[in-house]
DNA sequence: TTCCTTATTAGTAATGATTACTATTATCAT
DNA sequence: ATGATAATAGTAATCATTACTAATAAGGAA
């Protein structure tokens, strides 16, 4: 695996901001770094570094998936309002699936709701 | 809301299966009853379904939604050798967000990794 | 440093799930 | 039975994602 400034730049960006993005709006941000860069190289660098563990993908009822450079184990909620993406701690127990003698690799919890703002409105 | 013949085969599809379907396999299914039902017809059915909390869906990495006639809460597993989508309870505690102030209307929960038959290999 | 192999890229076309649109049909309250 | 209108079939449009290909650039060897 070759470093590419494509690819340092996508990272960089998911780690410099707390916060979760589509693949276009990584696209439109890294492109003001690098203006002639590929959404194809976009979405092709966003596999790799999930396949490297380096960003993690936080798949939502909206029809596109999102990218989150914060790779430590968390929950996701999901603002059915303003539609925001807040991080949770996630408590981990022996989850069922392991006691079944199923192998996890990996597990996404994502609650679905109103945030404390807009549950007041 | 009217009672449709359409409605009805969909809701009785994914009841009669303990099971997680694409739209286009709901399609497939019902299209043995109901030979020129449209798949919009499946989509905007699917979608009134889960308004009426009659159905949920299940979100995964895949690129497309599965629905499930199963509505009480558990999580599920994708076997990321088979593919296939296991149901497992789901221990709910008191949700982090709650404690937040946030009102969580639903909460998904998908583990993936391997199954035990493909864990072994 | 220069050269060469080959992974990666830009640009574009293709795919596939989902949604939108419209004339026609069927549900159901009256 | 009938009329208002919600729902449907069929088709076209949308949009995220993937595939393809000729050109480019990373990085090891000379």
């Amino acid at each position: 695996m070759r470093v590419t400034k494509q690819r340092t730049a996508i990272l960089d960006f998911l780690r410099s901001k707390r916060h979760h993005y589509s693949a276009t709006q990584i696209y439109d941000a890294v492109r003001e770094k690098i203006p002639n860069i590929s959404l194809g190289t976009v979405y092709r660098n966003l596999a790799q570094l999930i396949e490297d563990k380096e960003i993690i993908s936080v798949e939502t009822s909206d029809k596109c998936v999102y990218y989150d450079g914060f790779t430590a184990d968390h929950a996701h909620f999901v603002c059915e309002g303003c539609k925001e993406i807040f991080d949770f701690p996630l408590i981990l127990e022996d989850s069922e699936p392991s006691k079944a003698g199923f192998l996890v690799e990996n597990q996404r919890v994502v609650y679905y709701g109103l945030c404390a703002k807009c549950n007041k409105k």
